[in-house]
Formats: C-alpha cells, structure tokens, sequence
RNA sequence: GGCCCCUUCGUCUAGCGGUUAGGACGUCGCCCUCUCACGGCGAAAACACGAGUUCGAUUCUCGUAGGGGUCACCA
C-alpha cells in the first residue's frame, strides 16, 4: 500500500432507494477511512439523467445519515462533472488512446445478433480504432483503445489477486454521442480527482475495474488499491429481491423499527468478522475493522439475527430517546410521553422492534372500559373474579402506591385465600392490561396508578351480559 | 454460453498444516418466574465431492459439482 493519505467513496447511481447492500458498502467504506484517519467521501452516480431522480438522492443522503455515515464532505454530483470527463476524454484522443467511433447503434445491434446467431461472444472491433476520422460529421462515440495483447492483473484487497486476459476487454464508450460521459469514464475520473485512495464497492464491479483500470493507465494516473466486497442474498441464498429485502434503510426504519445502531452492527457482522465478538460500539468497530477479514463469499440475509440484535440495542436504549421513537404510535401527549419514559424499563426488555415497543406500552394509554383479548378474557372465570374483588378492596384500602406496597398487599391476599400469586396476577393482568402477557404486574400497577388500576378492576367484576 | 468470483453447523462467522473444529442467531431441553420477555446452564447441528502435495489436510494445488457476478451510447 502506498503511503498517500487514504481516502474512499461511497459512489451510488440515485436510480432507487439506499438498499441494504449498498448501505453496507458505505458503512465499509467509513470504517475503512475512519481507521485509517482518512477521508470518506460521497459522490452521486448521476450520469444517466434518464433513470436518475431526486426523491433517490433524498432517500440516500438521508439514509446515509440516518445511520451515522453521511460523507465528510457534501456530496459531489457527477452531472456537474460533465465538461471534465470530455476534458479528460479530449486528452486520450489526443494521445490516440482513444479514438471516434461511427458505428451507429442499430450497425452495432445487427452485430450483436449476428455473433449470437453463430453462438460466439460477441466483441466489437471498430473498423474506426485506426482510422483517422476527425472530420467526419456524422454521430460519433469515443472509445477507449482497450490493449488487445496480454493481460491485466488486480490485487484486489478482498478478493486476492484476479486476471483477466485483455481480449476479454472491450473498446467501451467514454462518450456518448450527446457528448455526455458514460460511468465507466466518470468514475475514473472523479476518483482520480478526487485523491481516491481505496475503491471499495461491490462484487458486481470486478469485472468494471480492469476496464477503468485500462482508463487509469492510459492518462498515466496513480491507480487506486481495490476491494471488492461481496454482495448480500436473500435467506434463500437468491438475489436480494423485494420480496426478502431489497428494501431502503427507510423501510427498516419505518416499518420494521430497527435502531440505527442495530443495523450498523449486523451489516458489519455481515461478511466481516473479529474473532468471537458479536457487538460492536461505533468506537470498537474503527478500531477493528479492516479488509483482510473481510470474507470472499456472498452471505445471506438473516431476519432473525437483526431482530436479536434489535432487541440487544433497544435494552441498551436510552429510555426517553426511545419514547420519543414511538409516541406518535401510540397517539400520546406530554403527559403519556412522561409515563411512557417511567414505564419503559419494563417495556424495552420484551421488545425487538420498535413495533412491539409500543404494542408493548399499549395497555398504559387504553381507554376504559378495556377490551380483553379471547385469551385474557378466558381468565376471568367467576373465582377469578372473587380473587380480584378482594385484591380491589386491598388496593383501596392502600396510603401509599409504591411497588413494595403494592407487592405486600398482593401477596398478602394470596397468603389469606390461599392461592398461588398466580392465580391472582393473571386475571390482575387481564383486567389491568386486556392481555395475558405484560410486564411484571406490580410494575403495571405502578404504572397505572391507584385510581386507574382499581377502576379497570372494578370493568371486569361483573361478568358480561 | 464466454469471462470472473465463491463453497466451515439451517444462517452469520472464527480458523490462516497438527484444535475435543470455537462463538453468535435460530431450534430443543432445564433453571429463574405472577405471564411474556430478559438472563443463566446445557444439547443437537458444519469443513460440498474427488484427486494430489505433505509424516499430517478444514487449511496448499488441480479438477468436479453447486452457487453468484458480469457481458449496454445503465450504473
């Protein structure tokens, strides 16, 4: 490795959402340059302006900082870049690296089909390569003079070293006949200008980075140390389709309740490994991080493992940052927000998203008289519903609604009718919560309050009609 | 199809010639216990196959099979 400063890019094309995959490129590429005290840089792929849209380019800055890792420096926009890369182009035609090509796009299709219909690969040779065609003023692309003899060789940091024979490389386009850049010739460009250091990026780019080296070689440029990462699968081992991921970050964010920090750590858990350590604090992940560890097969998705994690990171979650994360699902006001932050101990311990978060605080904000789910209700058999009537007139009877006391007077019930705790705390649970699963009981009379709690009692002393 | 890459429990991975092949998620069992979680303990579970190299291969080499990527005036 050379001794100039490192510096990388996370280079995504705004075509679509910030996608799982390319949310872990970004992350390698901030760990790698955080590390390494260097400069991680953002650049917009947004040379095909057909395809490329601004509510994309949102959802990726904003996905981006939404998971701690938005560039050091704002975005560069490859559209603006434009008259550089027919600069850059201009000046591998003069050193007849490149050359105009006039081949039409229907001659080159007719080629196409011919090299299919005998079965052959089909790869281009211009009858324009040696020819001397400035003056002609017909439409005309600009080619690369791709070398035809040997071969090209990348020691790629994650993928080891890879060969590729040159007649595998074509005469690809650096200009269209609009006279707009292709990516192939952008990104070499904007890397180079740009002092990149590191291009790390995804598997599906090997085969583009002997065709970008060939543009490096010919202006002469430092060529940049590559790592290709391996791309994320499906659980089926599949591409990554919509139906099991391709989703944007937002949608982890929105609709499954995922923690930023979750994420980050499953998606450098995905492919790179550091011993038997499962956690990492963003501090410990720079630390450790690095590219030989980086592994060369392509993992599959794993929901459950996120969930986990999830769950880890919302019992690890600052207890009023977490009720400000859900209190527009519970349609609370600053009171609720309040009760919401002293019960969330409780809450957060049986929760893995931020969906069961709140379906878990959801017994807090219900309005009396309580609807009992079929299998709470089933609790409330008629000797339950003795067992509560006295456990009502104990609560009533309380100075003071602390846990303690309220543990004492609960116990002391089971004590003088002889019963387990249990058969009393489970039709408690169902009068108080409409549920058969919540937090501690005591906790949720706590929680809920001397008032509220011997009110809710009090909907479900007399059996329904 | 050509070219390139990949292959350790179901999944993510540790391993970098000699290990009882380790951890995590998931699964199962037990404990804790007022429910559900959390937590604790334990169990089942892997080196794709075949040749080499070597005293010795999960580890190195080559095949086979399987998987993936890529072959545009997209990125």
């Amino acid at each position: 490795m050379s001794a100039r400063p490192v510096v990388t890019r996370f280079a995504p094309s705004p075509t679509g959402f910030l996608h799982i995959g390319g949310a872990r490129t970004a992350l390698f590429n901030w760990l790698f340059a955080r590390h390494h005290g260097g400069k991680y840089l953002v650049r917009i792929e947004d040379t095909d302006r057909a395809r490329s849209t601004q509510p994309a380019i949102d959802a990726i800055i904003d996905g981006l900082d939404w998971l701690g890792i938005s560039g050091d420096e704002p975005p560069v926009f490859q559209v603006d870049r434009a008259g550089r890369h027919a600069e850059v182009a201009e000046q591998l035609l003069a050193k007849g690296q490149a050359y105009r090509c006039f081949l039409t796009p229907e001659e080159l299709a007719t080629r196409r089909a011919a090299a299919q219909a005998e079965r052959r690969p089909f790869r281009l040779t211009s009858e324009w390569r040696d020819r001397d065609a400035t003056a002609e003023a017909r439409p005309f692309v600009v080619r690369i003079k791709a070398p035809a003899a040997g071969e090209t060789v990348i020691d790629d940091l994650v993928q080891g070293r890879v060969t590729v024979a040159n007649a595998e490389l074509d005469d690809m386009i650096l200009l269209r006949s609009d006279g707009s850049p292709t990516y192939m010739l952008a990104v070499v460009v904007d890397d180079h200008d740009m002092q990149v250091s590191h291009v790390i990026r995804g598997d599906d780019h090997l085969n583009n980075a002997f065709r970008q080296l060939t543009i490096v070689r010919a202006m002469g440029w430092e060529e940049p140390a590559y790592a290709h990462i391996p791309l994320i699968h499906g659980p089926d081992g599949a591409k990554l389709s919509k139906r099991h991921g391709a989703l944007g970050v937002d949608a982890y964010r929105d609709e499954m309740g995922i923690l930023p920090e979750a994420l980050v750590n499953y998606l450098l858990r995905l492919g790179w490994g550091h011993g038997d350590d499962e956690i990492f604090a963003r501090e410990q992940a720079i630390e450790w991080f690095d590219l030989d560890h980086v592994g060369t097969s392509p993992s599959r998705m794993d929901w459950k493992k996120l969930e986990n994690l999830n769950g880890h990171y919302i019992r690890e979650a600052d207890d009023a940052r977490l009720a400000k994360l859900i209190e527009h699902k519970l349609g609370i006001g600053n009171n609720g927000l309040d009760l919401l932050i002293r019960a969330m101990p409780e809450i957060k311990a049986r929760a893995h998203d931020l969906n069961t978060l709140a379906d878990g605080a959801r017994f807090l904000f219900e309005q009396r008289p309580l609807t009992l789910d079929p299998a709470a209700a089933a609790l409330l058999i008629p000797d339950s519903r003795v067992l509560l009537a006295t456990t009502k007139a104990a609560f009533a009877a309380l100075p003071d609604w602390t846990l303690d006391a309220i543990e004492a007077a609960v116990r002391h019930v089971a004590d003088e009718t002889d019963q387990k705790l249990g058969k009393i705390a489970q039709p408690l649970r169902a009068a108080l919560t409409g549920r058969t699963t919540s937090p501690g009981i005591f906790d949720v009379l706590l929680h809920l309050g001397q008032g509220e709690s011997i009110a809710r009692i009090d909907d479900q002393l007399e059996p329904p009609e």
